[in-house]
DNA sequence: GTTTATTTTAATCATTTGTTTAATTTTTTA
DNA sequence: TAAAAAATTAAACAAATGATTAAAATAAAC
């Protein structure tokens, strides 16, 4: 016995709300694509909405929730935590690069719920996270810290449809170029250290 | 005499593709936020595909238009070229925020046409601009730099539904946090120059 | 000022789309 | 194995949505 018929929906519904967003998704499009009778998805998940934000909470957490662990560690220099970061990141986006992208389209869009708000909260107020990040360059506020640190990060990927969809590159010379991305991305991030938010 | 009917149309269009997308967005909004009947918008568009494609390009040389001129000036030296495209963008993407991640998200739905394609390879393949920002940091390749030079800048406006719609920080927040952000980016970006995608 | 062309309107069409229903099949329980 | 429960299906519904039409109103041309 394979895969149960509620997941074969949650599997589509991954596949189809990252690639064509909330309302660019359709219910024939998810019960297509996990092979199962229309009425299958609602009689699972009661409505397109309710199954969205149970993908919508996942991928958050998919997302963002990387780095809890690694950056609240006691026993390890933030340098370490960085590079660890880092890696994790390009680890998770070269298999996803639409995640955040999707993400942070449908937070815009408001396409969310109370929980989905406190998910965002418990990371990015959690207090460990805040307190080592701001050993990164005191100078800064955290907000300035944790946005341009996520920022360096993960916009190569946030970019992509700017180049390939353009045919400017294509999805090989974009795997390829990430792989030199990674070691400017974890200079860049060190450098953040360097900023003095004072200078003109 | 005001706004010609089919001006109040593509101004309203302006608005709502903005804000919801292509997919999320209804002929109807259009028409109603023009304060025009419905059949207008077929009348003097043809389809609600044809209104798009026009934003579309306007859109994406709202966004990326801006950088040309500037950067392929003769008589200024790239460290003016830098700080006048920052001014430049903060200026605009103060106005309209919701820019970046509009064009991105339309981009990856491959919401767009030839003539779109050939305006982004216009840009990113103007050969002085690439021979200037290449100067900036020789060991790295046109599109690393490019693209980082970009993601610097516009990834404080991509970010701001993370932050603003968990209630992180508020409107008013963020247009503080971003005047601060203006001298980080500025000094972020000529780091780019330290950059040695060699080292691990 | 009459005719012609353009613009606007209300109504309607044809699809699309999220959801429900009622019947059927399959699985579980006792 | 008979009865009950759960899962699946095909069909249909109701609302939403992009688009069209035919008539009415307005403006332009002569």
């Amino acid at each position: 016995m394979g895969i149960s018929t509620q997941d074969k929906i949650k599997i589509a519904a991954r596949k189809i709300f990252i690639e064509k967003g909330y309302s660019g998704a359709r219910t024939r499009d998810i019960a297509e694509e996990a092979g199962i009778n229309l009425a299958l998805v609602n009689y699972y998940y009661r409505s397109k909405d309710t199954l969205f934000k149970i993908i919508m909470e996942e991928k958050i957490d998919e997302l963002f929730g990387t780095i809890i662990p690694i950056l609240a560690k006691k026993d390890t220099s933030l340098i370490e935590k960085i590079d660890e970061v880092v890696d994790k990141y390009f680890d998770l986006l070269l298999k996803v690069p639409e995640l955040p992208l999707f993400v942070i389209n449908e937070l815009r869009q408001e396409n969310i719920n109370s929980k989905i708000v406190n998910r965002l909260k418990v990371i990015f107020e959690n207090k460990d996270i805040v307190k080592y990040l701001n050993e990164l360059n005191p100078n800064l506020s955290n907000y300035h810290i944790m946005m341009n640190f996520i920022g360096i990060i993960i916009f190569p990927f946030i970019s992509k449809p700017i180049f390939v969809s353009s045919s400017i590159i294509d999805q090989n010379e974009f795997s390829a170029l990430i792989k030199t991305q990674k070691g400017i991305v974890s200079q860049l991030v060190k450098s953040l250290a360097l900023i003095n938010p004072q200078i003109k």
